[in-house]
DNA sequence: CATCGTGATGAAATCGATTTCATACCATCT
DNA sequence: AGATGGTATGAAATCGATTTCATCACGATG
């Protein structure tokens, strides 16, 4: 900025690096128009094979790399897709991210990435930041935004998809699975196991609708054989080992009648609960079962193997990566894609002790 | 590109989201230049209280965001940097970048970001991808990257860093830590406690520097105590349980003299190590060390808990970007950052049942 | 032979914000 | 009063690739 003074000869131009090579430079040496050149870059058919390798020598020579800003600003497409996640430190969304980057960078498509750590103002603040970016499309985690997101999203006319979800009647496109479904499996599961005095570590439910529809999903299941869910039976914690073992800690301190089976949010508090019961003395599953949700790696190695919910995030982040490129392609796509989430029978879940009048056999 | 054929009246012109508001329409509104707006938005003490407020209201009222491509353009600045890992699907490297981007938006910097999977050519293409679409700066983990890479950033005169690493004498930029160092910090623990008879399961060290020198440090500072370490007590596995298993299994079944101990290149192959040893009827520590490398969670609760190398993931991402922020903000920084690990003293680590040559008391 | 179509190429307009330089105005100082 | 300096603003050039439209050459067609 006030280094240019110096040179009075030249005219005011940003020279930091050896002045970047353009387009008419390569023309130029080439010996034809600029626009032959954004032709060989962008439309190789559409020049002569002869001219073609011409130009490209000179490309080569010159070690031209295109400016994507001025390329952007003329054709109005950044070629670059913002997805917006709570946190990268939890695995599957890092999973998720990972597969949806990969799957966009080998359309010519570059990610841009914000975290917003479950702060849906954050989050509507980097949505912002992103479309300023120019994002194309925005891949979100959920249902639940601030509505100025939607609402800018229709303005700007982005495409974009929720993850981490699949609803049909939503009226916002959607990539994954019925959360509230997925967990009412699992709940079923206990129940045909002869539960009924079941317990919920869940993840936190404020703003959080995969939390909270998972939650409505064991409510619903439980209250369709009468089994009851009170709050007393239900403790939100954040997702690590440490949250776990103190939320199992406190359900099984409280003098109501003990629980025979808790239904966890995440392998992660899962994790916690069957590391608390086993310090407690506690048999898993004789004494109790514990079941998770996600079927991370360890879950198959814990002692007892983990009974979960197996979430293919890789799929999901492909799902939602194909989703966003077809819809910038034109093509007709589908408006919900679901990944199939499938219950993990491992053995960390059985009967109870003395069987409810829910058992079944063959479960 | 072949869509368009279909509508032969539209004229073709991007008309998509209702054309968006330009600077020009505020001013318009405002009753003012372009560049007073421009000044608004990016020097608000350059223009007068009361013009501020009516621009302002204007581009309320418009719902203006402005054109970002355009100001890169002119600007020449992107005000985005580049994140170039092997994987998203390493909890620590997923920690880091969610650190950095944290810290660069908190900047008003956007973060691209890229993986490779560990294939070096392919770690090339992302990087000349990242810096056609205008990264000032690139973020990398490791110093092994093709020569290439480093060319271009010096051609693009683009700083950079090369995070999970800590070498004053490198010519590069790092942020990180000794991999060697910490690993022969292990290694000298074990010593210490007396052991002697060490078998390492290494992360893959091929084109993966960092690897290499945790291996290297191990093998120095046993050699330092006169204990070699023969390729048979070796084994290089990807980061995964199972591969920690199989690799522990096949240790243990070699006919060489039984290890007392077993260094892990993470805590994720430890792990599996330790599922291993317990389900071939071992005593960990009693009959065998087993060690780790990064502290995740599950390390402290592990049964024996784990004895590791803490690795502050966080604290590398956020260095490394203030590395880079100090860079593009022309601060005079510090080349070399290293961040603090420590030796995480846990259960899983203890004499070996014969004293070796080397136990020493207080360790 | 005139005409038309097709394919390859070039000239010039264009995308939208920033930046420089010029100008107008007002206050201060000699 | 005149010179000086600082502040607020505007006009116009500019960033570099893409896109449109025109042109030219050439072969095919009637």
């Amino acid at each position: 900025m006030q280094a240019f003074r110096l040179s009075t000869e030249t005219k005011y131009r940003f020279q930091d690096a050896a002045s970047r090579v353009r387009i008419t430079d390569v023309a130029r040496l080439a010996g034809c128009a600029p626009a032959t050149v954004s032709r060989t870059v962008n439309n190789p058919d559409k020049v002569s094979p002869e001219m073609r390798s011409r130009i490209e020598r000179a490309m080569h020579e010159l070690g031209y790399v295109r400016n994507h800003a001025a390329r952007a600003l003329r054709s109005q497409r950044s070629h670059m897709v913002g997805v917006l996640i709570p946190t990268l430190d939890y695995a599957l969304y890092a999973r998720l991210v990972s597969a949806a980057s990969t799957q966009l960078s080998a359309a010519g498509i570059s990610t841009l990435i914000a975290t917003f750590d479950y702060d849906l103002d954050a989050e509507l603040r980097e949505a912002r930041l992103l479309l300023e970016r120019g994002a194309e499309a925005l891949m979100l985690v959920g249902e639940c935004h601030r509505q100025e997101i939607y609402d800018l999203l229709h303005q700007f006319g982005v495409p974009f998809v929720n993850t981490y979800t699949f609803d049909p009647e939503s009226a916002y496109p959607t990539a994954g699975f019925d959360n509230s479904a997925s967990a009412a499996i699992m709940a079923r599961h206990l129940v045909h196991l002869g539960h009924s005095d079941i317990c919920v570590i869940s993840g936190i439910t404020e703003d959080n609708d995969r939390t909270t529809k998972r939650l409505e999903g064991i409510r619903a299941e439980l209250a369709r054989h009468d089994i009851s869910l009170p709050a007393s039976r239900v403790i939100e914690s954040p997702y690590s080992i440490s949250g776990g073992k103190k939320a199992c800690a406190l359900l099984l301190s409280r003098d109501a009648p003990q629980p025979t089976a808790i239904v966890c949010g995440n392998d992660v508090l899962a994790l916690g609960a069957l590391i608390e019961c086993t310090a407690r003395g506690l048999e898993v599953p004789g004494d109790i079962s514990v079941v998770g949700f996600d079927n991370l790696e360890f879950a198959t190695h814990l002692n007892p193997p983990l009974t979960t919910i197996d979430v293919p995030a890789r799929d999901m982040g492909i799902a939602a990566a194909e989703f966003i490129l077809g819809k910038l392609g034109g093509d007709e796509v589908a408006m919900h894609n679901s990944v199939e989430v499938r219950l993990i029978l491992r053995s960390s879940s059985a009967p109870p002790r003395n069987p409810g009048p829910h058992a079944n056999s063959n479960s």
